[in-house]
DNA sequence: CCGCGCTGAATGGTCGTTCATTCAGGCCCT
DNA sequence: AGGGCCTGAATGAACGACCATTCAGCGCGG
């Protein structure tokens, strides 16, 4: 097996070890075990036990971020960019529910590693939202009444807090669903407007 | 010094070392030095170190539930109602941002502690939104496009984003500020209304 | 038969938890 | 009122389980 693919195997046990029990709880000999190598090995690969969660960040954000990117690339409408963004984040969630957890629920953790320059892919990705935002402002498709900055952060927080409850129940609402709320609450508000669709 | 007056520092000093380290990282002799007891002592007013955290919990959720249904009791209609869960919950926050911190960021962690019945109180919390939501639908205030019960998660998303946000930044916005935001994205969404305040 | 990737048993340090011991203060008996 | 007895809250040193990390050696491909 080559090494790329050890790695690689390393990092989806520790993804499935650490959705499963923590952090914490989680021993290095288990992810060991469920990646089929040695505990040693395991520190030919990573620095530590921390590393590991950190690369598993670092490796998410970085195929998130490029997948946000590819699909906001072909887009022009901000309202119809809100919604592909939105829908994509729910895709990626859904199409790996443990590492959607563990980058949700496992990271918020520690205020030590959320202060670190490693959050920069955070960063960047609240960035995209922003942007998608302030296009439509200057458009005038959105009211300028809000920083763009902190409608993205807004956003995220219930992406998150969806993510979370749909990861944690036990017979979840489909994300779909999901997603159509969230644009809707987003875009139109909760005000009633008499003769708005 | 009297028995509820002694548990009542241990709390306290609970709250400040999580805050500071993290639940994990936090050693029990730490606590007992912060709270001027011995070690042994905790074990006296609590069962073991998780009950700690849990118990933190359900004394924060009691007197916060507490406040929000005080502040929701003069109340009629529903915008104002909305803005004023929102302004208390920032209150809260700012009034105690250790306590924040351990609330939103700590007991994410154990999802074996997120299924637990002890979370019942988040449940009421979240009740006291979707009431208000629902009870702006009947009176045709609000859209009745969306579930209550979902705003009422988005809402605390956002609630829990930016009151972490305002807990890690060195210079945070002023919470009033968010709290303002807060409600306009909610109210008003996104969509620029030409004419609309 | 070299050396590189890998192994997994051994190590050492770190706490959570226990419990034998102390002692302040309340109670009763004279 | 004095003083001896008792209680149980509080203490903190010691224990032992747990686990991240190390490293001496193994075996396989070239």
């Amino acid at each position: 097996m080559s090494q790329p693919e050890k790695r690689r195997k390393i990092l989806d046990a520790a993804v499935s070890v650490f959705a499963r029990n923590g952090y914490y709880s989680s021993k290095v000999s288990d992810i060991a075990r469920e990646a089929g190598v040695a505990d040693g090995t395991i520190y030919l690969y990573f620095k530590n036990k921390e590393d590991l969660l950190i690369q598993v960040f670092l490796d998410t954000m970085g195929s998130i971020l490029e997948r946000q990117e590819q699909v906001q690339a072909g887009m022009t409408d901000p309202t119809e960019r809100l919604r592909a963004f939105i829908t994509t984040h729910y895709d990626l969630v859904a199409s790996s529910p443990a590492l959607a957890e563990v980058v949700t629920v496992e990271l918020r953790q520690s205020s030590k590693f959320m202060r670190s320059t490693d959050m920069k892919p955070f960063g960047k990705y609240l960035a995209i939202i922003a942007r998608i935002v302030q296009e439509g402002q200057e458009q005038g498709v959105f009211a300028s009444t809000v920083q763009p900055r902190r409608i993205a952060r807004a956003l995220f927080g219930v992406l998150d807090e969806f993510a979370l409850e749909w990861a944690m129940a036990e017979h979840p609402a489909p994300l779909a669903e999901m997603a159509d709320e969230t644009t809707q609450i987003f875009l139109e508000g909760l005000r009633a407007r008499p003769g708005a669709r």
